[in-house]
DNA sequence: ATACTCTCTGGGAGCGCTCCTAGGAAAAGA
DNA sequence: TCTTTTCCTAGGAGCGCTCCCAGAGAGTAT
């Protein structure tokens, strides 16, 4: 009966072809101002909307790009890391009208279901893949399955890859040095897992910066999984060895930090600085606030996707790789003087 | 030259059909084991997958659920509400074999350019929509385009849609009982904003509940907008009015209510109780451990997910709605006495 | 022997679009 | 006036799949 429409229904009722409505729908030139005003109306009134499947069929593109979350990292999804990369994508992603697909791993079983649909064909124009460890596979199949992609953070393998990633070493030096700066003698590190490339840029960037300040770690290093809970076990161990100050690879391990601390009746950031990683998590959330090295996650997002949109033109061909550079945050953790704002 | 892998292809490798290898591919019955395994054996080693757009095309359907998420609250993404939500309804999307596609509306003016993309055929098969505000057109055009979809949230019409929402007016009802339960004589109310349904019926519950413990709220009503800053913003008003007992519509408003009790220099839980909504924030990032109407956030988007699915296989056809219970989880902030557990 | 059923396989038709080519009409040049 | 160029439009072909029907072959009942 009232069969779907579609463009030569269109046509039809607007009296012109197939041709010209498919000209007119997709902005093509070439088309008369009243041809192209007499089908628009009729879109118009119709509701009409092309069928994504069949345009997908015929020109081999959707308007669809891929997120990849890997199971490693879904259970972190509370970190509001994720909340603020995926409002980056989405923004960008929007802004060049094509739309998003989610694929977020459960665990690993999921992968193997997963990455065949991530890589089929016509369903997806290009993939940003993120929170990669080390040695994950997609990667490889991606290549295989020349599907363009983007990855956010530093690829393990020796590049040839795009990517976005920010400055983890350079940020977690920072954080050491301004530690020492303040007069602290005895610094630790609750560092990120060492499968992910941004704990061990953060790990390695951090020891760098102690050195470099003629301090040393003397084994004060514990190693948590980004969570609240991880940050507290790793404080409670690290306070026995008498640490003046610490810095945490994440905010979330901060908290759990300044918590550990609290509650073995000492003072943050009298008796021990905290400094953390990220500077995602809203001031109020943490008391004393937290000083952090924070981290363009919106921006990264945005990168990425352009990044992408222009591997998908064929506009980028070398692979190249974009550092964002992080920014050290004064608040309250790591007892720095506060200058008054009035 | 090295044309694109088709069923016609992989059915000539195989010494069979098209339709053969469609069957084999869609694990339908009427294939013979011995031709099933040749396929099987081709797929694999050529990698074979099915384009999507094809499948769309031919069969109707795309194995792809939207999300929508409307601009009112796309700056609200920090909430961990929001990555708890995905998290339920990607790890249901992936156990049915489909996948999500992801529109968060930035402001008004995605709207425009976003609606057309959920609603337009051969891209998704069903949508879930979440956190509708009053009056949200969107739903108005998904019934146009005759697109299956399923509200989170207690939709703002008289119903006849299918929804999935939580008991937002009971739990409500329960924070304001357990507050007059510990003595409390002079509550306050920190409401969401009230053009959401969640808003209003969380308001309405503890307005309610207050009534039954025959107390009165005598004006100590302030309206935030989900975030810390304006439960901060509100507590401070609040204050002046000498409450004993603040409820607070969400974490995130409670966590500012509390510090703002804290910087007036009142002692939060002992000169004001507080109570918050969601029950979602890690217990160790507020202090004093926030005091929550819980709220079963991952079942709910998990819930979502088998609903739409039903409705979309036209299993579900007369309009339902699943209301969750929420929980009462005590901690700190209210001031009620623990029992420890050893 | 015939008829009937059941399982398995092949191929036509068609989904709605884009791409391409051809041709008509209008505008510009000779 | 006729030709050439430019602009606009129409329709064929084909993308890779699913759906459906027809038919071959094997097995069972009459």
């Amino acid at each position: 009966m009232s069969r779907r429409l579609n463009l030569e229904e269109i046509g039809r009722r607007a009296g012109v072809s197939r041709s010209t409505v498919s000209r007119v729908v997709n902005g093509e030139p070439n088309v008369s101002p009243q041809t192209k005003k007499r089908v628009e109306s009729v879109v118009a009134e119709t509701g009409f909307r092309p069928h994504a499947g069949a345009r997908s069929l015929a020109s081999n593109s959707t308007g669809v790009l891929g997120l990849v979350i890997p199971s490693a990292v879904a259970t972190l999804f509370d970190d509001p890391y994720f909340g603020r990369l995926i409002l980056g994508i989405t923004g960008a992603t929007n802004e060049i009208q094509m739309t998003l697909n989610l694929f977020l791993f459960g665990d690993q079983a999921d992968d193997r279901s997963i990455i065949p649909r991530v890589v089929a064909p016509g369903l997806l124009d290009g993939v940003i893949v993120t929170a990669t460890t080390m040695g994950n596979p997609l990667i490889e199949y991606l290549r295989g399955a020349d599907m363009p992609f983007v990855v956010i953070g530093r690829p393990d393998e020796s590049a040839s890859v795009f990517s976005v990633d920010v400055d983890n070493r350079g940020g977690a030096r920072t954080a050491a040095l301004h530690l020492s700066g303040l007069g602290r003698k005895r610094p630790a590190l609750i560092a990120a897992p060492s499968n992910t490339t941004a704990g061990i840029d953060r790990r390695s960037g951090f020891v760098e910066g102690v050195a470099a300040a003629g301090l040393s770690l003397d084994g004060r290093i514990r190693e948590g999984d980004w969570t609240e809970n991880s940050g507290r076990k790793a404080a409670e161990e690290l306070l026995a060895d008498r640490p003046d100050a610490v810095f945490a690879a994440s905010d979330r391990m901060a908290v759990g930090a300044v918590r550990a601390i609290t509650e073995a009746g000492l003072s943050c950031p009298d008796d021990v600085a905290v400094v953390s990683f990220d500077g995602l998590l809203h001031p109020d959330l943490a008391s004393p606030r937290l000083t952090s090295i924070a981290q363009p996650v919106r921006e990264v997002g945005e990168r990425a996707v352009r990044l992408l949109k222009s591997v998908i033109d064929g506009t980028a061909t070398i692979p190249e790789s974009v550092v964002y550079p992080t920014e050290l945050v004064v608040r309250e953790s790591c007892g720095s003087e506060l200058v008054e704002v009035s």
